[in-house]
DNA sequence: TAAAAACCTGACTAGTTGGTCAGGTTTGAT
DNA sequence: ATCAAACCTGACCAACTAGTCAGGTTTTTA
């Protein structure tokens, strides 16, 4: 037996990083970037701060690396629908998921929304232009739709407002929702949420749920 | 002519508490509770710091001033509607409130949001109570409706989410709204769009739009 | 007009925070 | 066994922040 690492091992390093990004996800959640503390951070990975600043450089690098990786989670199937594509399929496929990174990814939503409320300080310009490039292709897909008849005149923006809007919510807002209904929603309410939020959207562009979604 | 003030006038306290609540709005809003800097309240209300502690005991105490004055947004013509009342109008005019809320005090909408997202550590106990039996009354008016056969079988809880999440989206979201629009919304961008969040509401519930909402 | 109340502020302080640094230990390849 | 790379951390510090305080000025009241 060999005491080297072979490729499944994880070395300590890789180890540490992930949970000192799992510990920095939550603290910037529930303070924003200003308020989160690297000591906390370093306290909830159960390690030293010191520990935490040998592997990021500072409190700012470990900030966009994690607003890295939520960048990546936002890529879903509707990236690359076509006006071939069904628009009721499409878009409930793409309300699905949305409320799949509400439900499995709180900590991120929350990150972004407060970073988005603070008038994005830290999204760069590429990711901006990226982004505005996206939803110019998607409003031009919508618009097709239109055109061909296969969706009701509606405006794409309000459309895809109202899809975020209201997926958003049941992460950004799970304090509130579970104050008020008296307990945090498991993954059945979120299955007849989704459920909801398909059916509402879709009825109002005059579209029919399929099966696959009901 | 005499010198000391009549009901009138506003004395120069009044006019700099104004002045500071304004600038640590903005402030806020735009930083988060932890965030925010008492120095950069005073530098946007035009006062030295010293005078800000003058008005305001602590930041802490000027931010629940805040947080009170939001609060007091919230209230609505929704509050004392009954079965009696048509749901359809009662809805849109909620949803017109909300819009309109998002409009005028998008920096009350938003320090709202951030206090949710940060878990509520601001809120006492008495709003969280407050604001809990006002949702189970406004539950029990929808679910009232329902039973009447005013209104289609549908989760009061998830319309209610959906009406916030869109109305307040406005709000929250103006930063990438008006990235990716090229321009930030209007008057009249938001009367289309509380029109189109009216229709969508309504008809998910099988409603018809009141003429006047129309 | 005189006293009281309200208003103002520069200088200071105690506490907190992100980050450095030097001197370690452990691990893995050869 | 050796050596380099990776990993670890207590002690420390410079910068910043909310808040104090004492000694003012201005406004209002009687």
């Amino acid at each position: 037996m060999t005491t080297s690492r072979n490729e499944k091992d994880v070395t300590i390093g890789e180890l540490n990083r992930s949970k000192i990004l799992r510990a920095a996800e939550e603290e910037f959640a529930s303070h924003g970037y200003k308020g989160a503390r690297v000591q906390q951070i370093a306290d909830r990975a159960g390690l030293p701060k010191t520990n935490v600043l040998y592997y990021f450089k500072s409190k700012e690098s470990l900030y966009l690396a994690i607003l890295e990786n939520i960048m990546r989670l936002w890529n879903s199937r509707f990236d690359e629908a076509t006006v071939h594509d069904d628009p009721a399929r499409v878009l409930a496929q793409y309300i699905t998921d949305k409320m799949e990174i509400s439900r499995s990814h709180g900590n991120s939503s929350k990150i972004f929304a407060l970073e988005i409320i603070n008038g994005a300080p830290n999204l760069n310009d590429f990711f901006k232009d990226q982004h505005s490039k996206w939803m110019a292709g998607r409003v031009a897909v919508i618009n097709e739709w239109i055109k061909a008849g296969k969706l009701k005149q509606t405006n794409p923006y309000y459309l895809l407002y109202n899809i975020w809007g209201t997926s958003q919510h049941y992460a950004d807002f799970s304090t509130q929702i579970t104050e008020l209904q008296g307990s945090s929603m498991g993954q059945q309410d979120f299955e007849n949420a989704t459920k909801n939020l398909i059916h509402l959207i879709l009825t109002g562009c005059d579209l029919t749920v399929p099966a696959e979604f009901r």
